[in-house]
DNA sequence: CGTTGTTTTGACACTAGTCAATGGGTGTGG
DNA sequence: CCACACCCATTGACTAGTGTCAAAACAACG
C-alpha cells in the first residue's frame, strides 16, 4: 500500500515486458491491487527455495537473481539467471512448489504476484491469460535458447554464446548491449555452463587478448559483437544468433 | 472424421498425461471435436519447420520425435526429443511461428491441435485452460532438468543423466523403465549433449563394460539403475535425481 | 589494516575431440 | 537369394582442450 504511492505498473519502465502487456489501462488498475510491489532484497537472500510451496510468482524489478539446486553435500548446480522484467517461479505452476532456490546476485527488488488471486483475474480479464500463456511459451523459447549454448562442445563458444545471450537480454530492457556488469561469480558462469571457474577466467582473458572484449573485474564492454558471434558460427547456428543481437 | 471411429481422447491410454487431463467426460468430447488425431509420420518426415506459422500443436501419439536447428551450412544442433503424450510447438505460442524443425525419428503418430479453436475452447472451458497452464509449466520444469544434464562437465555423467531420463519418461508412460530402446543415432545424442558420437560410443561400452547397462544396437537394458544414479551423485545432484527415477 | 572471498595464473594430468579405418545392419537391385 | 551400397556404430591413435590442484594477486568489507 505504501509503495503503490512510490510506483505503479502505469509508471513502470518494465511493463511492456512483464504482465500488463496487452492490457487496457482499467485492467491494469485491477491488476496492480492485487500486486505487492517492490519487495527488497539484499545479495544473497533466498527469494525462495526448492520445495517452498508456490503461492506467488515474482517478476524482477531491479538487480538479478540465480536459480540452482544444491545436493546433500551442500553441492551447487546453477541453472541459470534472471534479470529485470523476467517472471520467477513459472515451473512451479505445475507441481505447486518450487523446483529450484532462487537467491539476489546483488540488492534486488521484486513484484510479488499472488497465484490465488492470479488465477482469479485470469478469468475475469482474457487478455491477462493471454498475457500468461505468451511469457510461459517465450520461457519455454528462451531455456530452449540456453540448451543451445550449452550443447556446444567447446568452452569458447559457450562463452561468447553466454555473453551474447546477456547481451540481448540487456538490450531488451533498453540498457546498451555492449556494456554490461556481470553479477555473477565465475564459478556461478562456468557451473552454468558445465566449465570450471579457471576456464571461464581464462576465456575471459582470451577473448579480451583477442581484442573482443575488455573485462575490468565484473564489468564486461563487447568491442566487436561481429567477432564475437563468428566465434559461434563454425560450430554451432549461425540464423539462431541473429534472434540473440 | 474417419479416424475419430478407430479411436476417441477417452479411449486413449495417454489422455491422462495429455490435454484432455483433469476434464469430464462432456469436456473432452468437446475438445475432441477440434482434434485432429493419428496423423502419420515416417522415419525422418518432417512434422513442422522452423519459421512455419504455428497454426496448431502437435501431441505425440506414438513413435518420437526430434527438435532441431540448422546454420546456413546445413549443421544440426539437436535440442532435444519428444517422446509419446509430449506436447509439440509449445515455445510457438509466444512468436506464433515454430522455432525449430521437428522431424519423426521412426513411424510416428501425432494428434493436431488447431490453436484458433483451442483458444476459443480454453474460454469455455477453464480446467482446459488450467491444464494448458500445466503442460506449459511442466514444460519449464523439464528442461530445466535438460540444463542439469547439460551443465555437467562429465561425459559419463551426461550419458548416465540421458539415460535415466529416458528411463524416468518411459516409466511415466507405463512401459518398462530398465529396457527400452533409443530411436535417435548416436550422432544426435552426441549433438545434443555437447559430446561427440564416438563420445556416446564410448561411454555406452563403458556402462557395458561396468556391466552396468547392456547394450546391442539401440536396445538399452539398465541391469543397475542405482549404479547409474551414483554415477552422477559426486558431481551433481543426487535430490534431483530421486524425481528422475 | 587485516580478513575473507574471488579471480587469475601456472603446471600437469587426463578427458574428450578429431581423423581414419573397420565392422555390422539394412535395404535395394540384379 | 546374393552382392553391393549406404548408413551407422565401434575402435584405435593421436592431439587439443579442460579439469584439477596449488599459489598468488586482487578486491571488498568490516
Amino acid at each position: 500500500m505504501i509503495n503503490t504511492i512510490t510506483t505503479t505498473c502505469l509508471d513502470c519502465r518494465l511493463s511492456d515486458l512483464c504482465l500488463p502487456h496487452g492490457l487496457d489501462i482499467s485492467e491494469i488498475e485491477t491488476l496492480e491491487i492485487i500486486i505487492r510491489k517492490n519487495r527488497l532484497l539484499q545479495t544473497g537472500e533466498i527469494l525462495y527455495a526448492k520445495n517452498d510451496k508456490c503461492l506467488s510468482l515474482f517478476a524482477v524489478k531491479s538487480g538479478s537473481f540465480r536459480r540452482f539446486i544444491t545436493n546433500e553435500q551442500g553441492v551447487e548446480q546453477t541453472m541459470g539467471f534472471y534479470l529485470p522484467s523476467e517472471i520467477m517461479g513459472l515451473d512451479a505452476l505445475f507441481e505447486g512448489k518450487f523446483g529450484y532456490h532462487v537467491t539476489a546476485l546483488e540488492t534486488s527488488s521484486v513484484c510479488e504476484l499472488p497465484l490465488s488471486r492470479l488465477n482469479e483475474l485470469c478469468i475475469q480479464i482474457p487478455s491477462l491469460q493471454h498475457q500468461l500463456n505468451r511469457i510461459l511459451s517465450k520461457e519455454i523459447g528462451d531455456i530452449h535458447q540456453q540448451l543451445t549454448i550449452l550443447g556446444n562442445t567447446s568452452a569458447k563458444a559457450k562463452m561468447a554464446m553466454f555473453l551474447l545471450m546477456l547481451s540481448r537480454r540487456y538490450a531488451s530492457l533498453g540498457y546498451s548491449n555492449t556494456t554490461f556488469n556481470l553479477s555473477m561469480r565465475r564459478q556461478d558462469i562456468g557451473n552454468f555452463l558445465g566449465l570450471s571457474n579457471e576456464s571461464i577466467s581464462r576465456q575471459l582473458t582470451a577473448l579480451s587478448r583477442d581484442k573482443i572484449i575488455t573485462v575490468q573485474q565484473r564489468a564486461i564492454h563487447i568491442l566487436d559483437l561481429n567477432l564475437l558471434q563468428s566465434i559461434i558460427v563454425p560450430e554451432s547456428i549461425k540464423c539462431e544468433m541473429h534472434s540473440l543481437c
